[in-house]
Formats: structure tokens, sequence, C-alpha cells
DNA sequence: GACAAATTAAAACAATTGTTTTAAACATCT
DNA sequence: AGATGTTTAAAACAATTGTTTTAATTTGTC
């Protein structure tokens, strides 16, 4: 009977897998579920047996590509409390712009948390819980570090808005980017070469934010991007 | 007959402004017919019998409102070579800020774009010609003020990217960003904050990209700001 | 191998979509 | 007023969606 539930059927599995690729690909309400199915080499029927309906299968992709996020990619990661803040900035803009450009499984969730963020659909609310305000607090926490302590809530919070913003504009206006720009790449390489702009964009934003002082000088340093990109990939084609 | 054509018919009048309203607020592929039929107070046979489809009506409305644009509500709108680079900068952000955010006829074609930049219809690929590609140069240029002579296309390119990405990110991330700042308000003063703010932060950052020189000590200036918002509101609450 | 449960397959269902048909209502002109 | 062309209204159509039903097949256990 159910003494031990080995192996729950393949065809489950297949169906969680081909559904968070194209949910992430194309969102929920574009995405239908005999297209789903096609992939998955699995009959229609398969769905409502093994999920509910869905919605229920979105919410499992959700759970499990959570799972895959917070365990092996987060965007915490390599971001320690000693580490200084441009290199922090650096590292939390590169793992956002990887999570939502880069193809792949390891990445689902980002994606779909930025379709959600734009198409919302009854998973937002606890997205924004466990995915959205965590990440926003790290990159607040981040900007705090930027513009002391003076620096008011609805400061750091527009200039949050301002670097988040920058990221996900490529994620968003790819279509678009895409036709005005061919070239753009959006390789592990291209991605490399974005994140190096955004970071420093934000940093020269930033730094000009910090209230009148000692920063003035240190301000116009060049050399803070340049200390990131060393001990990268310096040398790049 | 066919001599005079006098009013023609107030039917696809009403049709054409409420299938703007419903495109722009919700996009082409989540409006339905029925929907724009109903809001019109106008029989479902009316959009194939004044158009022929529901993509001809599409393009009708994108048309229309574009003539609205263009005629109306430019955001090249005050900007004249003659005028400071920040200042250019600041009514550029200021335009296209409001033409996303507000409500209203006049912006509907700025919505249609943006929808159609992160999900694209047959209609894409002309708005990239007529509205996308003029604002870019337009903004290009003013980046190139900034920028001065020496500097690279692809930093240029950059720079507009993560200047437009500050703006349609309070667009595309609106249904989220209501729930992280519930009390963020989008209405006209609300709209003039966020200007500010990207003008700042955008300032900022591309006065540091200038290459070298004269400008170690204007950079710091935190009167560029200040000389543009006085004159306008210069005391609001 | 036989029986019971779990899984798969095919077809059908109900709801919604854009579109078309049909006829009624209206307007215009002689 | 009557004929003619234009506009509206109601209903039906075909296609697509998520879902369910029904029966066939496979799997596990004795």
């Amino acid at each position: 009977m159910n003494r031990h539930k080995i192996s729950v059927s393949e065809t489950r599995q297949r169906l969680l897998v081909s559904a968070g690729e194209v949910f992430a690909e194309q969102g929920f309400y574009n995405t239908t579920v005999r297209d789903i199915c096609r992939r998955a080499g699995v009959n229609i029927a398969a769905v409502n047996y093994y999920f509910h309906s869905k919605e229920e299968l979105y919410d499992a992709v959700c759970t499990h590509s959570l799972d895959l996020a917070v365990n092996k990619y987060s965007p915490t990661l390599g971001i320690t409390e000693g580490t200084a803040a441009q290199e922090r900035l650096h590292t939390f803009i590169r793992s956002l712009l990887f999570s939502i450009l880069e193809k792949g499984q390891p990445f689902w969730h980002e994606k779909l948390v930025t379709r959600e963020m734009n198409n919302p659909t009854m998973a937002l609310d606890s997205m924004v819980e466990t995915t959205i305000k965590p990440r926003n607090k790290l990159l607040s926490s981040i900007v705090k570090d930027f513009l002391g302590k003076g620096a008011s809530e609805e400061l750091i919070r527009q200039c949050c808005l301002s670097i988040i913003g920058q990221c996900l504009h490529y994620h968003y206006a790819q279509p678009v980017i895409q036709r005005l720009y061919p070239k753009q790449k959006f390789s592990a390489e291209g991605i490399e070469t974005i994140a190096d702009h955004v970071t420093r964009f934000s940093l020269y934003a930033l730094q000009q934010f910090k209230p009148r002082g000692k920063q003035i000088m240190e301000c116009r340093a060049d050399h803070s991007m340049a200390a990131i990109r060393r001990g990268k990939n310096s040398s790049k084609h």
C-alpha cells in the first residue's frame, strides 16, 4: 500500500520541472497546462491528479524553487558583516542580475518573483514576505553604510529603488533592449559587465549623497571599482 | 451616400476611448473586447464593425494616442538646446515619470509603450521607431553633455539604461511597491518627489563618470538640484 | 496469476475568448 | 411615405482554456 512512498512517481517531478521552466519564462497567465504537459511528455490529466489545479502546481513550483534558491544561491551569499560596503554592493547587484538574466533551474525563483512584482498572482503576498522584504532589508543595510546615520528612511528607500530598478530593467525591458542594442549580450560575461556598470553608477551616486565631510576626496576615487574588479576577471576580452 | 462623413458615429469614438483606457491599464493580452464594449456602453459587434478585429482596434488606439502624445505632451517639451544639462535631465525624467504614472488620456501612449517593452505585441516594432528610439536619442544627447566627448558609446548606453530603468521601475513594480511602502504616493506631488530623487541620483553618478578635471569641485555641488527645485514648488509640504 | 490500488490515457465538459451572422432599428434622401 | 444604406442588438460560432470523467493500463501484494 502506502508503506514507503518511493519515487513519488517520476511524472510529478517531470511536471514540476517543466512547469518551473515555463512559468519562469512566460509567467503564470501566459502559460497553459497543455504546454507544460507537452514539455513534460505527460498527459493533461496529470496536473490535476498530482496537484489539484494549475494554481496549486504554481504554488508547488514556487516553494520548490524557493528551496533551491535559499539553499544554494541566496543573494546574501558571500555578504558578511565584515566585508567592505562597496564590495557588498557589488556582490548584491551581481547576484541579482545573474538570478534574473541567467537561464537555468537554480534561478527560477528570482524570475518568478520578478514576474510577480509586475504581474501579481495569489502568490505575490508570500513572496513579498519570503524573498522581497529580506532582500530589501539586505540592500537597505548596504545603502545605509554609504549614507551614514543621518540618512532619512525615505532617502534609503529611494536609493534602494534606484538600484533595484536599474537591475530589473534589464529583465523587464529585455524585448526592447534586444531590438535597440542587438549586440547586447546576456552571457555570463555580458552580465558581469552590466553588474560592473550598475555598481559603479550606484556607488558614485551613493557617495555623493553622503553628508558633507571627509568623503569629499574619497568620493572621487575611481579605484573603488578597480579594487572590486581586481581578482575577479581583471583581463576580459 | 458617403458624400460627407460627418461625425463618424460616436460609437467609434467611444470605443477608441474605452479601449485606450483599458489597454493602457491592463495591456493588450489581459484586455477582453467584452470589457472594452461594456465600458463604452456598446454592443460587442461594434468592435468588429468599426475596426476589423481586436488587433486593429489596438493599432488604432496606438496611433491615436501617439498623436496626442507628440502633439501635446512630448517629453522633448521644454528641452531646448540652450538649456543647462542638469535641467534638461530633470525635465526628461519628470516628463517620463509623469507619463507612466499619471492617469489620464494624454499619457496613454507612454503606458502602452512601457507595456510593449515588457510584453510585446505586433505593435512594438513601430513603437521602437516612433517613440523609443527618439526618446533614447534625446536622453543620449543629455547624457553626452555630462560625460563629455571622450565617453564611449557603451558607457552612454549603459547610463541611459540606468536612468530609464530607475523611472520605469516605478511603473513595472507598482504592485509590489504598494505593498512594501503603502505610504508611497503616486499623486502629482509624489511623482515630483520621485523625479527629484531620480534626477539627483543620476546627476551624482553622471558627474562622477565625467573624466577627471575641473568638475571635482562642482560635482560636490548640492545646489545643482536646489537650483532646479527653486521656482517650481520650492515649499512643499 | 489474481486482486486491489495507483497511475495513465482519451475524451468530454463548462467557461471564456475573438469573431461572425442575422435581423431589427435608425437615418437619409427622393 | 417609401426605398436604401448605415448602424445597432442578440445570438450563435469556432477555438482555446482549466478541469473532470471514464475507462484502460500499470504496479504492488498476496
